[in-house]
DNA sequence: GCCAACGTTGGC
DNA sequence: GCCAACGTTGGC
């Protein structure tokens, strides 16, 4: 199983909003590297979906549910979208300065390249956060 | 609101 | 195929 990271602004669509809505597609996605993660994606992946802009944090966790298929808002076939599952709200959300000042996390693309909108998170960094989000 | 970083576009 | 110009993203 792989772990990923979704970006969204929370003003557009938030964590909370995804809770209500029990299921989204994750569309608007228009750059190649975030499109081929995307595309790599497998039913039960799971990822973190993090708040840009306002909030700058992890807010929860969200489950791959539907493997990539085509954007439906749009005709052009470059791009695709996959459905997500909210899993959990974190216990407490992990703020990127948190994760900024985390060594283990350095080479996250989050803060190696904050403008991709789709990321890959290694194992040993899932946990990491994973354990930061029970601490104080 | 500013601006750095990055991706894309288009002229050559 | 290079690279300057431009647009967008997102942290600050």
């Amino acid at each position: 199983m792989n772990y990923w990271l979704l970006k969204s602004e929370p003003f557009v669509y938030s964590f909370d909003q995804l809770l209500k809505d029990k299921k989204t597609f994750w569309d608007g996605v228009r750059n190649y590297a975030a499109r081929n993660y995307m595309r790599n994606m497998k039913k039960g992946d799971q990822a973190f979906f993090y708040h840009s802009n306002k909030g700058l944090e992890i807010a929860g966790i969200v489950e791959i549910v539907r493997e990539a298929y085509q954007d439906p808002t749009t005709s052009d076939t470059n791009w695709v979208v996959v459905d997500v599952r909210p899993l959990k709200r974190l216990k407490r959300p992990v703020s990127l300065k948190e994760i900024k000042q985390e060594k283990l996390l350095a080479d996250m693309e989050l803060v190696v390249n904050s403008r991709l909108s789709v990321q890959k998170v290694t194992a040993e960094q899932w946990e990491k956060i994973l354990k930061m989000s029970e601490e104080e």
